[in-house]
DNA sequence: CGCTCGGTTGATGCACATCAAAGGCTGTGG
DNA sequence: CCACAGCCTTTGATGTGCATCAACCGAGCG
């Protein structure tokens, strides 16, 4: 498992990390340790990639810091994104249940990360077996479904609105809950936008050079600013 | 809960019913009955609507026959589906462990179908206590996610690519697993097609239109049947 | 210093949307 | 029993939003 670049760690001082995440909220020192039996941490650069489309599915992860996408390319080698998984979301968990499982989609870091790799294993002996845990777990989908639909609703509005949708989507998904300064809670390129709503930079470029010279949204690092909420907002129900 | 037009019964004779599908396969009677206490059988007409969006979710349910569209209409009035349920599938599981839940979608019937109404509470006091059948509903989600994520992936491909992804995926869906027959396992009109896609109509029938008269499919009653698989597929992934 | 990556702009074309009109079929009410 | 409304399907004419292709700039990096 350990691999070339990527720095990897038994897990010392993280679970103090993990009680952060809502996922383990009443779960005690002990239980938790049992969690993360055989974790590993492992840190990512920027675009590293972390699971491959198609490999052999023996490890899910926790995310603990940065940003990861989920992704997949087609025949036309185009990406489409699927997820953007955050700090305290799991990566994985959805296909551990199947027999011989096969990631379906692509992990790759958005810049500078950090996960805890978890075997299989842990997944279907201990964290199935926790009734919170699951709960929890169950949660997630259900947040990450939901956001999928949401998505969805949008395809047939104008691409001004599509963008400004998932701006906002975006921004709500961050642990900072309050709402004084609006900014998205991890880098994302013109390109990662196009991908995830499928389609070309160009456009979305055209679109969003326009909202800065309004003054509506500003970019700075691949990091997206929000000046105007209520533009964005206006636009993306329109 | 007695509405109108609509039929609605103790759980008489379908308990036997229910032993059918893979979500009970390895529970007992006694255990199945606890499963659904104080279920209720409904009886819908096609069109009629089981659950409406936004409505207080008090219920979740049980397709035993025929089918569902889960569908929401955007601010310019068009719907978008975004799940079909057959039988054994569930609906509105997902948001039962929320807090004073709201039904996310409107799920309305597609032909004569028939659902069992079980109370929010079961699913919370007896489906999450028990492991197995926590591990099936979470097959469902996961199932249910990949689909939606497959139809992201088909996003920029050329409209007679998505319908046919969309038509494959529908057919692989029904429990005739023998693919002797290739006929979609249950009424799909062009419209729908289209509100799946968030294409129109139009566009939908001129593509369709196109493989009735190459003899690709054949369109009876609403039931589409494929003549033709291998040009499907090969359409499929140009 | 050449490389890759992210962002940007303009010219051109096409796939699909939009609008319009019409026919069949079903259920419903006078 | 007929009239009518709603739904599904179909076809054609016309328009447009976004894709495509091409080119260029600046920043970071080995």
């Amino acid at each position: 498992m350990a691999k070339n670049s990527k720095g990897s760690d038994a897990l010392s001082g993280v679970l103090c990390e993990l009680r952060r995440f809502p996922l383990f909220e009443s779960h005690k020192q002990d239980e938790l340790e049992r969690f993360c039996l055989g974790g590993v941490v492992q840190v990512h650069r920027h675009r590293e990639a972390l699971f491959q489309h198609g490999a052999q599915a023996n490890h899910f992860a926790l995310v603990l810091g940065g940003a990861y996408k989920l992704y997949r390319m087609n025949p036309k080698g185009e990406d489409t994104i699927v997820y953007f998984a955050l700090p305290g979301d799991v990566i994985g968990a959805l296909i551990m249940p199947q027999t011989n499982p096969v990631y379906p989609v692509t992990v790759s870091a958005m810049g500078p990360s950090r996960i805890v790799l978890l075997p299989r294993d842990l997944y279907l002996k201990e964290w199935m077996q926790n009734e919170d845990l699951v709960q929890r777990v169950h949660g997630l989908f259900s947040e990450r479904l939901l956001t999928l639909q949401e998505q969805k609703l949008m395809l047939r509005a104008p691409l001004a609105s599509r963008i400004a949708s998932l701006i906002l989507q975006m921004d709500s998904m961050g642990d900072s809950f309050d709402k004084n300064e609006w900014v998205l809670p991890f880098p994302l390129t013109r390109k990662e936008i196009a991908d995830t709503l499928g389609v070309t930079v160009e456009s979305v470029i055209r679109v969003m050079s326009d909202w800065s010279s309004h003054g509506y949204v500003q970019t700075t690092d691949q990091v997206i600013r929000i000046l105007q909420p209520a533009a964005l907002v206006k636009l993306a129900q329109a």
